[in-house]
DNA sequence: GTATGTGAAAGTGTTCACAGCG
DNA sequence: CGCTGTGAACACTTTCACATAC
C-alpha cells in the first residue's frame, strides 16, 4: 500500500470532497494570473466559504500552508490534483446515446482540456451505428462491455432517454464502470451502490430549486 | 396574502428544497406509469432516500398522506409544483452567450416542458448580433437591462468564457435578475448574495468528484 | 506580526421510534 | 393494522478561538 498519508485516515465527509474540485478550479484560475500565493481568507472569499472552512477542509489530507504567509498556489493546486486523481494521468469516458445531447457533450471541449477524454460512443439505433461523429465512429451496444474492458474506460456517460437509462447503467456496472455521469432525467438504482458512483446533470433540478426561493415575484399573470 | 400553511412557519433547511425537485421528478414518471399512491418508503425506494426523510421533508410544507395508505400521487405532484413555484406559471429566460455552448442551451429541448421558456439572447460578438437562432434574434448587451424588464424575465443563463463572467452577473443583478443557471466555469460573486441565487452547471466538478474514489483504480499506466 | 492547523463548542441535519389517525 | 407525522436522540458539519510555527 502507497505511502502512509500525515493524517492519521479519517473518514473524509462527502461535503469535502465537493469542495475540492472548486478549491481546484480557483487555483487554476489563480496561477493563471500569476497569483504566487493565498491565504484561506482570500480563497474563501473568491468561493463563498468561511477561511477556517477551507482550513479544516484541507487539514484533512496534510499540512499545505505556511503559518503567517497562506498557501503556495502552484503547490497547493498540484497537491489537490493529487488529491482528485487527477494527477499526470487520463480519465477514459464513453459516451452511451448519441443523439442532439449526446452530440453535445461529444462537442465539449473542457472535458479533454482537463484530463477527460471520450473515447467511445454507443447508440443502440442501428442506423447511426457505424456512422462518425468527429473522430469517433458510433458503436453498438453490444460492443459495449468488451470496448470498456479493451479501452480501458473508467466512466460511462448516459445521453439517452430516461424511459432507457436503468438499463443503460445496468450495463455499464456488469462492464465494470464505477463512475457514471447521468444526463438522463431519473435517479437511477445502481445494483452495487457502495461500488458505483452516480452524478446527476439536470439544470431542471436546479432552476426548481431557484424557483423555489423566487416564487412570489415577476410574471403574476397566467 | 394566501391560505396560510398548517405547519408554523419554520426556516427550511437547503437540503430538503434540493431534494423537493428530485421528489417531483419521480412523481411525475409514477403517474406517466399510472401509478395512483406512492408511500415514503417506495419513493424512498426509487430515489435512495430513507423514508423517514421523504416523511419529515414533506412535513415542512403540510401532512399530504393518509396514514394507512400514502401519499396520492397526482395530488401530491401538484402540491410540490406549487410549493417549487411551478404551478400553472412559466418563467422566462435570458441567455448570455451565443457559442457553441449557448446554441446547445438553445437547443436543449426540456426547459421548454418543464415551463421555463428562452425569450431572449446576448452576445458581445458584433458579428453574431442581429443574427437569428432558432426563433430567436441575438441582441446587443446594451439591450439587457431594458429587455429584462420589459419581457419580464426572472432567469438568466451565463454561457460566456470564465474571463467574461464575473462582469456579466453583475449586469443581469444591475438589471434586477435573481436567480442565475453558470455555465462559466467559476465561482461568481454575486453583489447582493442574499438576493440573489447561482446555481452552477459543470460536469467537471461533479467528475472530479467521482475520481476521488476512484483514483487507485484503472490506467495504471503512464 | 500573521495566518495556519486543530480540538472543542455550536449549529444543522438525519434517523429513530412511536403516538395517532385512517 | 399500516403508514404517516413528529418530537427527541443521534450523527454530522461548521465555526470558534487560540496555541503554534514561520
Amino acid at each position: 500500500m502507497a505511502r502512509p498519508s500525515n493524517r492519521a485516515s479519517k473518514r473524509i465527509p462527502d461535503n469535502v470532497i465537493e469542495r475540492l474540485p472548486k478549491y481546484l478550479r480557483a487555483l487554476i484560475r489563480m496561477e493563471e494570473a500569476s497569483k504566487e500565493s493565498v491565504s484561506s481568507k482570500s480563497l474563501g472569499d473568491a468561493l463563498n466559504y468561511s477561511p477556517a472552512q477551507i482550513r479544516k477542509d484541507l487539514s484533512y489530507f496534510g499540512r499545505f500552508g505556511k503559518r503567517g504567509r497562506g498557501y503556495e498556489v502552484k503547490k497547493l493546486k498540484e497537491r489537490l490534483k493529487s488529491i482528485l486523481g487527477l494527477g499526470d494521468r487520463q480519465w477514459n469516458m464513453a459516451l452511451v446515446g448519441v443523439g442532439k445531447l449526446g452530440r453535445a457533450i461529444l462537442g465539449y471541449g473542457r472535458f479533454a482540456t482537463q484530463g477527460f477524454r471520450i473515447v467511445a460512443a454507443f447508440d443502440r439505433d442501428p442506423t447511426l451505428v457505424s456512422k462518425k461523429v468527429g473522430s469517433l465512429t458510433i458503436q453498438d451496444m453490444g460492443e459495449l462491455a468488451e470496448t470498456i474492458r479493451n479501452r480501458e474506460i473508467q466512466i460511462g456517460i448516459v445521453a439517452v432517454p430516461a424511459s432507457q437509462a436503468q438499463e443503460v447503467i445496468a450495463q455499464l456496472e456488469n462492464a465494470g464502470i464505477k463512475a457514471i455521469l447521468n444526463y438522463a432525467p431519473i435517479t437511477l438504482a445502481p445494483q452495487r451502490p457502495e461500488e458505483v458512483k452516480i452524478q446527476d446533470v439536470d439544470p431542471i433540478l436546479q432552476l426548481q430549486m431557484m424557483t423555489f426561493f423566487m416564487k412570489n415575484q415577476g410574471e403574476p399573470k397566467k
